[in-house]
DNA sequence: ACCGCACCCTGAGCGC
DNA sequence: TGCGCTCAGGGTGCGG
């Protein structure tokens, strides 16, 4: 689910619920391969540690610790980091929505897909993480240790140029939407904002990387900037599990133009907009609009 | 080096 | 009601 922007506007909305404060008792769900660190490890080892800030690469969070370790967060599809104050129906179950009267929803209980329970030594709310596909990770870096996954990062999509991806679009025989996909070309990238920004830009999504002229990719570095900034500002996109920390929707999804508008019309041209899979992933396009 | 695919996991929605 | 199928915003690791 969540892409650079979720991510981002998770950050920011996030790190005054953190910083300056000291952790206090951890608990965790069992092992398994969400937890990079061993959970029993993180509960450990995260307990007195100061947090210092929360930075954000690619669409990674990277939680800042005293004596310079930091933990590494990962939301995958449905990951959800969020205050022990946030309410909303988006972190509870269908059945527990179900069996809730709108108006008295109480605190949030944590349920089996909250993996990550941040308590700290003052009497200030949690900070959660929940996620129930699993597909997020928890990584806890001691100071100084790499990071390979951070490593191998392209540059940040708020930071992409054209003259950058046409240099990595050379020789690439993968779709042009499956390169910018990539992150260690394009870093936060994800399905929604890639497909926004192919339409922006007015490229069609199958066409071979290495045929896509410069001019294009300095437009497509544009449009996904464009986009994102824009999303961010409407704090990202709520299309079914994301929620910011403090429980609020994001905006975005009712500004999207083509994902998830199969068969609905172009809002440039009104041809109906086309959905196909492209590197497995779900892509949607105007085949008017992009060539 | 690159590419396509299987796989990791759970839940919602749909046709029957 | 229930079953089986497809789909989902992400990423890794494998063989060819």
């Amino acid at each position: 689910m969540p892409e650079l922007p979720e991510v981002e506007v998770t950050r920011r909305r996030i790190a005054p619920v953190m910083v300056g404060r000291t952790l206090g008792r951890i608990r965790t769900t069992g092992d398994s391969y969400f937890f990079l660190t061993p959970p029993a490890r993180l509960r450990r080892q995260l307990a007195g540690r100061r947090v210092g800030g929360v930075e954000r690469r690619g669409k990674y969070l990277v939680v800042l610790l005293d004596g310079g370790k930091c933990l590494l967060l990962h939301l995958g599809m449905t990951g959800q980091l969020f205050s022990s104050l946030a309410r909303s129906p988006r972190l509870l179950s269908a059945t527990a929505r179900a069996a809730l009267a709108p108006d008295r929803q109480t605190a949030f209980e944590p349920d089996e897909h909250t993996h990550l329970q941040l308590r700290f030594e003052d009497t200030g709310p949690d900070v959660l993480f929940r996620d129930v596909r699993k597909f997020g990770k928890v990584q806890l870096l001691a100071a100084g240790e790499p990071s390979e996954r951070l490593d191998k990062l392209g540059i940040d999509a708020l930071e992409s140029t054209g003259d950058e991806i046409f240099q990595a679009s050379r020789k690439r025989k993968v779709a042009i939407k499956s390169l910018l996909l990539d992150q260690t070309v394009v870093a936060g990238s994800g399905n929604i904002y890639t497909d926004e920004a192919l339409f922006l830009a007015g490229v069609r999504p199958g066409r071979g990387a290495s045929r896509v002229t410069h001019a294009e990719c300095v437009r497509l570095a544009e449009a996904m900037k464009q986009v994102m900034r824009r999303s961010i500002e409407t704090g990202g996109s709520s299309i079914s599990d994301y929620v910011a920390p403090d429980g609020s929707d994001g905006g975005y999804q009712d500004e999207r133009r083509v994902y998830a508008r199969g068969g609905e019309p172009c809002l440039s041209c009104g041809t109906p907009i086309r959905r196909k899979i492209i590197g497995q992933r779900s892509s949607h396009y105007c085949p008017r609009c992009q060539r």
